[in-house]
DNA sequence: AATATACCCGACTATTTAGTCGGGGTCAAG
DNA sequence: CTTGACCCCGACTAAATAGTCGGGTATATT
């Protein structure tokens, strides 16, 4: 049952998320009072105290930017609870301890939404192993739209989606993708070429790597 | 290339990191100064000013719990970029404005790590309808060992992993699964039972809901 | 011997940030 | 027409937090 929330109580909600996503730490109260335009940080204070009653965030008293959004805030918001929700595990009191065992068990699985912009997806075929990223390996995506040349990108040519890099230059041929192994060619920039985000790192091993 | 990094120095991200993992922001400075064990703010100061040299964090100056960490630093870490990384991204230039078009094409992918101990698996079968969890739909799986009655779980029965319900009651049979779908049975706890996480949301078209 | 680097100390100040007080206006429900 | 919920105002205080200054020690390098 998700509690029922005022329009004004979303909007700041909303603001505080977008804050905490695009900067990793969450706001100011006076960063929030300009967000919400009014003139008052109490406005905000008393707004806060209202989503914090409904369980909806989680704030630490007397502590700057301590501020964090609870498992059912995100469920109003409708995101994933991927990034501060580890750290806003709502406390509950175990009824009961059990061990667990064993290994983790491979289920199937497709490509998934992480953030608004973020894509987690498998790597097929071997042309990127010379930039270390090899068949199977898992990476993260993300969806944008200027790349830098040598940015490793996610592209798709007429129906087929490739993991390749980006090369952009001040002389013919200008725009390529290059693949990373060289037993493969490189591929040309056409109206068929579009560049779908850029690959920011690679799960080998249970370890992420970066992407420069 | 990683850059050289002294262990004081790496003791610092740890502990930057684990704060930020387990409260959902980052510390002060006087907070990271107990957890090093020095007497005095200055001596975070200086060792964070080494960190920013070597691009491995952010700070932005006089803003209080501002800290971040930038993908090099995950990259020492050996830590997925998710949670806080959205927010740190690293200024580039961009050479090129390149429009991106079309959809995200779904490609094959298995269970991933995204975290310490969480993972994302995708759900078969229908053992769950009524607690709104579908066949095809993925889940957020929280690997961890104290359990509440109620709580939806995955669990290993012998050899195959299933998402059931846990339930622990104060009499006979006091610790069972329960499929949300009268069409399966229940299944007792033996030593063939072992819960391995708990489940915390589930993706469905695009939204995240919590699992309560 | 001189220089640099990494790490550290303690007292202090400046600024940011949270919190308090005592209100007001509107709107819908009883 | 009173009550309560919701949202808001402005001036203020208290506390948390970042930043500054002027040092020190040890270790390795030139």
């Amino acid at each position: 049952m998700v509690s029922s929330i005022t329009e004004r109580q979303k909007e700041l909600l909303e603001n505080l998320y977008r804050y905490i996503i695009s900067t990793g730490y969450p706001p100011t109260f006076e960063e929030l009072r300009e967000q919400l335009n009014v003139s008052s940080n109490q406005s905000v204070i008393d707004l806060l105290a209202k989503l914090e009653k409904k369980k909806l965030i989680k704030r630490n008293e007397s502590q700057a930017r301590s501020i964090t959004i609870l498992p059912l805030g995100y469920e109003v918001l409708g995101k994933p609870p991927i990034a501060p929700f580890l750290g806003a595990t709502s406390a509950g009191v175990p009824l009961q301890a059990i061990e667990i065992s064993g290994e983790w068990q491979i289920l199937s699985s497709q490509v998934a939404m992480l953030q608004d912009n973020v894509f987690l997806l498998q790597i097929s075929g071997d042309s990127m192993i010379n930039a270390g990223i090899d068949d199977g390996d898992k990476v993260l995506v993300k969806s944008q739209k200027e790349f830098v040349s040598g940015d490793v990108v996610l592209a798709k040519v007429g129906d087929e989606s490739m993991v390749k890099r980006f090369i952009s230059e001040d002389k013919p041929p200008y725009l390529y993708l290059k693949p990373e192994n060289p037993k493969y060619e490189i591929i040309y920039f056409t109206e068929d070429v579009v560049l779908e985000g850029k690959v920011i790192s690679v799960l080998k091993n249970g370890q992420w790597r970066m992407i420069s």
